[in-house]
DNA sequence: ATCAATTAAATTGCGCACAATTTAATTGTG
DNA sequence: CACAATTAAATTGTGCGCAATTTAATTGAT
């Protein structure tokens, strides 16, 4: 039988490093921003749904608060988010864009297309890699 | 124009939470074997090659010096890698594999059938996702 | 042979990512 | 109402991952 413990005979290997390398490929255009991918990733979740709580970025972005509450609060720091206690239920804190935060969606807006070109690949490639992925992660 | 911002409409998205998927999946059985799965990693190439320096093995996984030292350090205090300074060239440190290391390879040869399981993908979808991926990292 | 340039590994510092636990508030049940 | 169970966020601790720098050894060009 076929020895399967090789780096070569992996699908998850690949899928690693190119997780990394899409990361990669965002810094130096994130940087700009004063954003890591992760911070970035919560800012696209408010520009679209404006207010969250902790525990709804973390459904939408797959995190926990372990990860989120320092997160969030280096990005208070930079002035681009709000954290609010909630008076109605005092656990939760919601998350909201500071005007510095609002204004930044603007500056990011050419990111997608910058991404695109620098990692240079097919939009068939692209679609059908997103496909297969999603309909993994669904199941 | 579409509004690009949005994390539906991303494709990196995906590529960076299925990695992680990928990386909790492996977690309960590689915690069985006392491995991470970078360790892991490690741990496959040395099966493969017996002895690496840490550039080798940086460029097989693409991580650097600064990522492995330590973790090689962790392995080493595990008793399953040996970091011995090159005599010839002082500046390589070969990494290779102790009695205990070699012998993790026995117990570890599941694992790979297992992952396959537990993850419930097909043969074919994950063909696809292996060539996609590789071939945009080629470039 | 000398010394600048290169190379390899280690170090420092920061930011995730997640398990496990803690703290505090709210809900649900008798 | 009381109080156990649940929920939300924060905290603690460990291990990557990478940029930037440092240390030390080797190479190469004159």
């Amino acid at each position: 039988m076929k020895d399967q413990l090789h780096i070569s005979e992996q699908v998850c290997f690949p899928v690693y490093v190119f997780a990394k390398e899409i990361i990669n490929q965002y810094r130096p255009l994130l940087t700009e921003l004063e954003l890591t991918y992760p911070q970035y990733l919560v800012m696209m979740v408010l520009w679209e749904y404006k207010e969250q709580t902790v525990n709804q970025l973390g459904e939408k972005l797959k995190l926990d608060s372990g990860t989120l509450t320092p997160l969030l609060k280096r990005m208070e720091q930079k002035d681009l988010v709000c954290r609010t206690r909630s008076t109605i239920d005092e656990r939760l804190v919601h998350i909201s864009l500071t005007l510095k935060g609002e204004a930044l969606k603007e500056k990011a807006s050419c990111i997608p297309a910058q991404l695109m070109e620098s990692m240079n690949v097919s939009l068939e490639d692209l679609t059908n890699l997103k496909n297969i992925i999603t309909k993994i992660l669904k199941q």
